[in-house]
DNA sequence: CATTATAGATAGTTACACTATCTATAATAG
DNA sequence: CTATTATAGATAGTGTAACTATCTATAATG
């Protein structure tokens, strides 16, 4: 059990020794085996605790309080993996302001996607309202440009594709490691492959914008 | 010309008047049509450009200045619609530390990946550091989980059906209108579809992972 | 003509995520 | 065995970002 001081901790994690205490202050980091009384040691699982925090908190860009949940349920021995997706899926979800008429409009439809597709989801699931988010952005926009319900067909004509996706995603987790490093990775896994099939979207997205609108030698 | 005050614009806009003003300042907001030293007129492009600039800083999470240099881009005529998909998900792309050797490392695996799959894309695309950050956060929990380069198999796995996704999306953009609008409308579309594509992706996830790993009458 | 609503300048606030300092103690290097 | 360096933990301070509030001089409104 190869066990570390704070600073080679500091190293190993690229996070500085007074972000790292004040990670343990607010529990999301166990503390160490202490030696003494101003002494601990630490070990493999807070270099990789405090990568899952830095994770968390830049590339899923939550705030501390959601890290706190989300970590909180990874702790949690009863948390199975699939309650971990829908745990780091809603922290995910930046809060907004929901109280507008054009957002009432907007979670109906939401809801009714959701129906519609036969998504078995919870019903109080923030992927919802995050929907619904989306939906409202866009139809502020499109008018003038795409009739109010072109982007609602868009969306189901794009069902499938994500379907399968999201199937062949689920059907590669390994199932048989133990559960806390499984939820860890659910969680990473969540995000991570999120912004990485984001990433290539947009790849192709320039990709093929390039090729339909073109960049005849640009300036 | 329906022209509006001040405080029925941020009605419309649900956005307080101090907060208009402070995006006026900015520059954010072109200036009303002044009748008299303290009264101008605002029309229904103030309306809609302060629902572009709230889009951006909600939905694409934008900071005030990304955001200014989206609306800076989007006010260039010399803007092609083209040029507006680089800059919409340049700004998009959040600062990371990227001066790690673990980053390094990731970088150059991104690369490669850009030119495996033959993507056209501006060089410096900020696409490819963002694919870069998920590929770190990935390899740092899959360790015992999955193979250091399963993420890599598993991801050209995806580019398939994203590539034909984004055709269809880029494919079905309307050409013919001016412009602005044309440009603003890809900069919210690249947004919003995105997260919309995000939530339908974690709905389906969910529901998958709920068939796989079910959820025998949760507590 | 009293009230309310500006425009624009300036200053203040809030929230968040750290970051720094301090004390008492313990490890370590010479 | 001392001088230096490194803790743990408590407390306070910093920096940034995005507003929000106040103030003055005007102007619109009922």
């Amino acid at each position: 059990m190869s066990s570390v001081k704070i600073a080679e901790l500091s190293q190993r994690s690229n996070v500085p020794v007074a972000t790292i205490k004040y990670y343990l202050r607010l529990g999301l980091l166990p503390a160490g085996e202490y030696t003494a009384k101003n002494q601990a040691d630490y070990d493999e699982s807070h270099v990789s605790r405090i990568r899952l925090i830095r994770s968390l908190i830049q590339l899923g860009r939550m705030s501390i309080a959601d890290v706190t949940s989300v970590l909180a349920a990874v702790d949690d021995e009863s948390t199975t993996i699939h309650d971990a997706f829908g745990v780091a899926q809603d922290a995910m979800v930046p809060e907004q302001r929901r109280d507008t008429p054009e957002y009432q409009k907007a979670i109906a439809i939401a809801q009714k996607f959701v129906r519609r597709h036969r998504f078995k989801i919870r019903s109080h699931a923030a992927v919802i309202s995050m929907l619904a988010d989306a939906l409202v952005a866009l139809s502020f926009q499109a008018s003038g440009t795409l009739p109010a319900d072109a982007a609602e067909a868009y969306l189901d004509s794009m069902v499938p594709h994500i379907r399968s996706q999201a199937e062949f995603e689920i059907a590669n987790l390994p199932a048989d490691d133990e559960r806390s490093s499984m939820v860890e990775y659910t969680v990473v896994g969540t995000i991570g492959f999120e912004i990485a099939m984001n990433a290539i979207r947009r790849m192709a997205l320039e990709h093929y914008s390039s090729k339909r609108f073109g960049t005849p030698a640009k300036k």
